[in-house]
DNA sequence: TTAACTGTTGATAC
DNA sequence: AGTATCAACAGTTA
């Protein structure tokens, strides 16, 4: 799945097309991948469009129930918003009303064939534009919710790596007193949000740790240069436009990240370390494929 | 046929 | 209590 860079890619080229719009329809094709609530939100309009950790949210208001009128079928408040995850393999497409990205668009004939058998639910909006939810592997979700209930979801989850509150002593102690390997550290939730695998395996390597070292053995050096590169490799996802080593990320126009283009060690097995030429190891730690050079990281 | 997969949670055992 | 390991979700591909 889309680990913190490529949810902020889609959260941030999504907001533009979709503000201000009004759902007419939404069309579920799968029924795990919307459980309830979706025909609460047509008539609403969407506000914002913001990322937390690895979700999205779509703030929406119902324009014509604004402080009046009372809408008993959400608890009388005009504000709802959708909440979406997409865990391994999920996609929001947009297309416009005439159901095209644009003029040229090397993807136009993909997005043309949409929906697609991965496609589990459809928004029509009211302008004719529409945004594809695919989904191959039926693990991502969209619920309906309430301003209390998203806030209650978010506090579930810990401080975002790129949240200012995230600073080099919040990290220190957050890691300071488990004998877990490092690398299961800054990808639990718990401690810290949006680092995936492949962020941190490169963040590791940037740092010359060894994704096994365990975190309260970590020198304070080495801990400061880890907090610096996973804020470094999660930017530099961000500015690239997230990783696309298998083709299921995606941004809204269909096309692909360009992370992986410059990944340190990430799916590089047998390829030189960019820190030492040394050949890349790839081991199984708490069941994910780690690649990691043994021997400059440790 | 088997294992692997950019996520997350819950059960189980030490 | 803290930690490690699996399994589950489900579909595709190497």
């Amino acid at each position: 799945m889309p680990e913190l860079p490529e949810v902020e890619t889609i959260t941030n080229r999504l907001r533009p097309y979709l503000v201000g719009k009004r759902i007419a329809e939404v069309i579920k094709l799968h029924p795990k991948s919307f459980s309830s609530g979706q025909l609460l939100v047509v008539g609403y309009q969407i506000t914002d469009v913001a990322r937390r950790a690895k979700m999205i949210r779509i703030q929406l208001v119902d324009p014509n129930k604004k402080d009046r009128i009372r809408n008993p079928a959400n608890g009388g408040k005009n504000k709802l918003n959708l909440l979406i995850h997409l865990k391994m393999t999920g996609q929001l497409i947009y297309v416009d009303q005439n159901h095209r990205v644009g003029g040229g668009h090397p993807t136009e004939d993909w997005i043309q064939a949409l929906p697609s058998n991965h496609t589990r639910i459809e928004f029509h909006f009211m302008d004719g534009s529409k945004l594809f939810f695919n989904d191959q592997r039926v693990f991502g979700w969209i619920k309906v919710m309430s301003d209390e209930e998203v806030l209650q979801e978010f506090s579930k989850y810990a401080l975002d790596i790129t949240d200012p509150q995230f600073t080099l002593e919040y990290f220190s102690l957050a890691i300071a007193h488990s004998s877990r390997a490092i690398k299961v550290l800054i990808m639990d939730n718990t401690l810290m949000s949006g680092v995936g695998n492949i962020y941190a395996c490169d963040s590791l390597n940037l740092a010359r740790i060894s994704p096994f070292h365990k975190a309260n053995d970590l020198t304070a050096d080495q801990v400061e240069s880890l907090y610096n590169a996973l804020k470094a490799i999660i930017q530099k996802g961000i500015d690239l436009g997230g990783a696309t080593t298998d083709g299921k990320y995606i941004d809204v126009h269909g096309f692909a990240g360009k992370y992986q283009l410059q990944a340190r060690v990430y799916d590089k097995k047998g390829q030189p370390c960019p820190n030492c030429g040394e050949k890349i190891m790839k081991e199984k730690l708490a069941g994910r494929g780690t690649y990691y050079c043994n021997t400059c990281q440790h």
